[in-house]
DNA sequence: GACTCCTTACGAAAAAATTCGTAAATTTTT
DNA sequence: AAAAATTTACGAATTTTTTCGTAAGGAGTC
């Protein structure tokens, strides 16, 4: 079964988009000196899993300049949407709802904190009116 | 690094877990042929999957009555939470705050949902009086 | 161009996770 | 209690992910 071109990141490649959603377009070298504060591989390492990302459309590789500039394909708003929904699939029934309210319960979540996420539901809610 | 004894569920092993939660204390087979409906294997691969879930301690066998019957270690909230930690880790640079702030914009949830969330925001800001 | 230095390609080893076949153990049926 | 059916143990094959070593490619310097 392929699994380049679809499905989620992998773990290691999640650290990556990590780096790549922080410090925007960069090299090998740059997404490997970043990630060396957590993880301890070699270069090559790090390229193989650029390489890879590319190769499952994870990445975007930039070969104009060089050394080779790499990006995510994704905004980070659409793979974290996607990883909440994968989840939520996954772990709660496919429930997103179930997870949110889960999360609200557990999470501790500061005064300000709760007046956003307050704030973000009042907003969403005027859309809902008359809705169940 | 030995793996066995910490860390999460793979992803065989929370698709178990699932069938764990919803049935309560199960047989291999039971186990199996609901996981049929999605996954398609053999019954040994279920219980070996089984059985390194009791190594790594995620899951508990009972051997009193036979065929053994499994149940999940953890309450289902407990994983639950920890899988959105570690969510929160690994794609929202450790904030569950700003993981859930984003779910809440994602999600499509009906009025009922938001309610919910908003009660329980309520609920939990009770607490909260003060806070920054 | 020859020599360095850095970057990229490539294949394969190592590690982790999933799958299964086979046989031993146990229970049920006859 | 023998035969049949089911359950469990076990080790190994397969697949996926991560890691690396080695060599090829390219850029800059002498």
């Amino acid at each position: 079964m392929p699994r380049r071109s679809s499905s989620h990141p992998t773990e290691a490649e999640l650290e990556v988009l990590n780096v790549l959603w922080q410090r925007g377009p960069s090299t090998v070298r740059e997404v490997h000196e970043t990630l060396q504060a957590d993880r301890q591989t070699s270069m090559t390492t790090t390229l193989k899993i650029l390489q890879v990302m590319v190769e499952k459309s994870l990445a975007v590789r930039k070969e104009e300049i060089r050394p080779h500039r790499y990006t995510p394909a994704l905004p980070e708003e659409k793979t974290q949407a996607g990883l909440l929904n994968d989840l939520a699939r996954r772990a709660f029934g496919g429930s997103v709802s179930k997870m949110l309210i889960r999360a609200v319960e557990d999470a501790r979540l500061t005064g300000s904190e709760l007046r956003e996420i307050r704030k973000l539901i009042d907003g969403t809610r005027k859309d809902k009116r008359g809705d169940k």
